[in-house]
Formats: structure tokens, sequence, C-alpha cells
DNA sequence: TTGCATCCCATGCATATGCATGTAGCGTAC
DNA sequence: GTACGCTACATGCATATGCATGGGATGCAA
């Protein structure tokens, strides 16, 4: 049956189902374990950890105050409407604050307010202590 | 500050989150494609797909029409009341058929119905192809 | 200017998930 | 046999997410 697919090969759909598996996992037991001890400790998740961090990079690398909206959207994997509640969340814990565009005024700026500063860099050693800990070794 | 940690490496910490980034990407950008295609085409989403995948395996290997439900969840990256509810959404739609242990009445079997492995075989290669087009080359 | 398409973000709604808890069956110690 | 703890699954509840849509701002064409 699958021998009418002439570019069926097995050993590739295997090596290819293998690396989604791989992926799968990986996913599931560190970002269960960024979600219980961030949130245990600093009551944030994966999400709100992946947008703190690139508000700091951001910090650093542009030395302004604040990001758009929407340049901030495409580097966390959220949709639209779920980034928009998240920014709204971590807004209402006081981690940011959200301006309004003055050039173009549908767009909205998020920028780290110094409590977000600040429990980034309590959360980050923690992080990065999960992933030494739970990510596969690179082989 | 982080030098007051001895083991303090920038090189291995931005090499694990590079890592992490990389599985966060592959699991939104392919557990999205397979959300949408496979449930627009055949309405089964990720777990489902993972969870028809296992029973079909099991089949193969085993020879028998079911398995306990306790080894199945072990399977899918998913906590015990999702994957309960999970069987019972796959149960209820036709593609998966419960039954309880003799053995041991607190457990239950989950066996593939006709129609849940006809579903299965036609989704596959769709899958297939998704993995193909969507996960990065393993360098 | 007006009209219209487009863009950016917010929100209603349905749903999948996790945590905590409930319920029933099993096993053991006494 | 009884009581107690443990196991296997189901369910109430809160929440995060995606899709579809709404609403205001912008830009462009006529």
């Amino acid at each position: 049956m699958t021998d009418l697919d002439p570019d069926h090969d097995p050993a590739a759909e295997t090596a290819l189902t293998q690396q989604w598996r791989a992926v799968l996992a990986s996913h599931a037991v560190t970002s269960c374990a960024i979600d219980r001890e961030l949130g245990d400790a600093f009551g944030i998740g994966v999400s709100e950890f992946e947008l703190l961090e690139r508000l700091w990079e951001f910090e650093q690398e542009e030395h302004q105050s604040g990001s758009r909206a929407q340049v901030l959207s495409g580097s966390v994997h959220l949709s639209q409407s779920a980034f928009s509640r998240l920014v709204a969340r971590m807004e209402k814990s006081g981690l940011v604050q959200r301006s309004l565009c003055e050039n173009d005024r549908r767009g909205i700026f998020v920028a780290l307010t110094d409590e977000g500063r600040e429990r980034y860099r309590k959360a980050r050693p923690v992080h990065r202590r999960i992933l030494a800990e739970t990510l596969p070794p690179q082989g």
C-alpha cells in the first residue's frame, strides 16, 4: 500500500518520527519542569519567562525602554490573541508596562518594569539549571 | 554577580538556551501544522494521532486487541486527567473503545476500533509529510 | 474629502490542559 | 474479617490557548 509512494523511504520515515518524538518528549519534560519550578518560586511560566527574556535582551541590544508588541509576538510562539493576553497578565502582575506608540497609534510598546527585570534576574539561574537537568546532551 | 557561581560557563549556557529555543520552535511550528492539517482533514490533533499510533504499534507488536490505559498514558506526554479525557473524546468519536480489565477491575483496556485503524492509516502519510516539511534537517 | 482595504491589538467563545479531589477496587497487616 | 493505605481512573474547577471577530488607526485611491 505505502509502496505505491515512490518517495517512500522507511528508514527516513523512522528517523523523522524519532526526531519528532524527541521534540515532544523534551518539550513536555522541560516545559513542565519550568512551569512547576518557576511557577512555585516566581509565579511565572514558560511563556512569561520567554517574554521577560526577550524584553531583557532587546534592552541590552538596543538600549531603549520598550519594544513593539508585534516584534515581540514573533519571538514567543503564541497566537496573536494569546500574546495579547500574556502581556495583559504580566502588566496586571507588574512585570511589564504597556504604552501607546506615538508614531502609529495602532501599536503598543511593551517595556520591562523594575520588578520585571528583578524577577527575570532571579528566575534566570533556576531556568538554566532546569535546562541543564532536563535537556538531552547534544550528540 | 553570576561570577559567584563557580560552575558558571557562558558558552554552555548559551548552547543550552539555543537548544531549548530550538525545541520550543520545532514544537510550536510542527504541532501547530499537525493540529491544523489533521484537524481539518481527519478531525484529530497531535495527542489523538499519537495515541492512535501507540495503539497501532502495540497491536503490531503484541497481536492483542487492547492496552492498559496506564501503559499508554506513559507514552503520550499528558497528565493522567488529560489522558483520561483524551480517551473519552476518542471513544465518543468512535476511534477507540474502552473495556474493563478482568484481572484488575480498577484498570481499563483501550483498543482501536476499525474506524480508528482506518483513520490512522489515512492520517499517517499526511503526518509524515508535515514532519518532513517542518522539522529541521538533522545536523 | 471620502471611501475602502489593511493593519494592530483586544475580546467572546470553545476547548484542552493541569491540579486537586472523588470513587471504586485491590492488597496487606492485624 | 476489618481497617487502612495504595492504585487506577474520572471529574470539578481554574486557566491558557486558538479561532473568529470587533474596533480603532492608518494609508491610499479616486
